[in-house]
DNA sequence: ACCGTAGTAGACTGAGTGGTCTATCGCAAG
DNA sequence: CTTGCGATAGACCACTCAGTCTACTACGGT
């Protein structure tokens, strides 16, 4: 694996947007986060802040992306629920509670990085369509299939941030629950489970 | 109704937050929106940014509560939760689909107001209670509205960024939809309309 | 009419912002 | 060895940041 001043930007990048958001990511600290040269920011993202976050937000839901495709490969999605709520309750608590998605602050980061809400609204109908092709997979009709898709992504991500603020994952345990319950009830075939 | 400096600043700060997040509201901009001389802040909130930000989240938070309480005046949840979805998309259109909820910009600004979360965690739990008090009205069983209130909660606050940085209220429709269906599924009296 | 207080206006500070620039270093291809 | 280039180190820029300070104004209670 290659470690050059960009990859190493990028992961910084996306440790510090987790847990300062957009605005409160400043260069100087990345640079120390990422051990690299000032110049090296602008050699490879020369629109500077907006560029490097932006490319950033695209890695991380991309990362994201592959990370649901596989955890999809299944044929229940109920399990597939639980893996990425597990996968959420370990972040936050690995992070005492201070680390949340970093696409989420993209979204919210428009004013400092005016590009960088286009590339995470990609990364979240990426997630879209990796989710909803398990649902139909298992024999949900497309349609209800994106809406439950977009509900879960929805109903996550929500609840990431009120479990971050609150220092419980609770929040995460009753999504599942719900969403769980709204699989089920789509997908006749598996309730019996 | 006195339109004193204290007012003024914390009606600004949630514009702002709303708009830029905790990180991205300066004081100078504060000032400048708010049309209050500096030291006002300082006179009013001894402890600067931080203070004031989160006596806003707290007035922000108070506002949704009492706007949740009398939308589930009701008894009828699924009219409640097309209330709010329809409240929120007028906020997102209006805006252009620039501001959000500002007591998300507090709950992931804790590294700039680092007090901000946990007023936006006694929001949260103040708009839970709100809503599980109409479920439990409705007549459905305490823990199980408890846990409806939060998932109906983090679902709409994910949607509402979702729907922000898609540039569309898809996410919020698609929410509604299924948030209804869950009410309905656990109010066995009211799933005949 | 007087005083006290809240509010206004704006200068000022030190630290920090994103971004640019020059100079040097290390290394691989010719 | 030499040339070229990406990377590093760090000075430097104009600007903004949050916060402090002084001086002045407006107004309400006595």
């Amino acid at each position: 694996m290659v470690r050059g001043p960009r990859e190493r930007l990028v992961d910084s990048a996306i440790a510090l947007m987790r847990r300062k958001g957009v605005a409160g990511t400043g260069i100087a600290e990345l640079l120390e986060h990422s051990n690299t040269a000032r110049r090296s920011i602008y050699m490879h993202f020369p629109g500077g802040k907006d560029e490097l976050l932006t490319e950033s937000t695209r890695a991380a839901g991309a990362a994201m992306t592959a990370l649901i495709r596989d955890v999809t490969a299944t044929d229940d999605p109920r399990e597939s629920v639980a893996a990425f709520i597990d996968m959420w309750k370990g972040i936050l608590v690995d992070s005492d509670y201070a680390a949340a998605c970093p696409v989420v602050a993209a979204a919210l980061g428009g004013s400092d990085a005016p590009s960088a809400p286009a590339a995470a609204a990609a990364s979240f109908r990426d997630w879209d369509a990796a989710i909803a092709e398990q649902l139909v997979r298992v024999g949900i009709a497309a349609p209800v299939a994106d809406s439950l898709a977009t509900v879960t992504v929805c109903a996550i991500e929500g609840a990431v941030i009120v479990a971050l603020c609150s220092r419980t994952v609770q929040p995460l345990d009753r999504v599942a629950v719900h969403l769980t319950e709204l699989v089920s009830a789509a997908a006749p075939r598996l309730s019996r489970r």
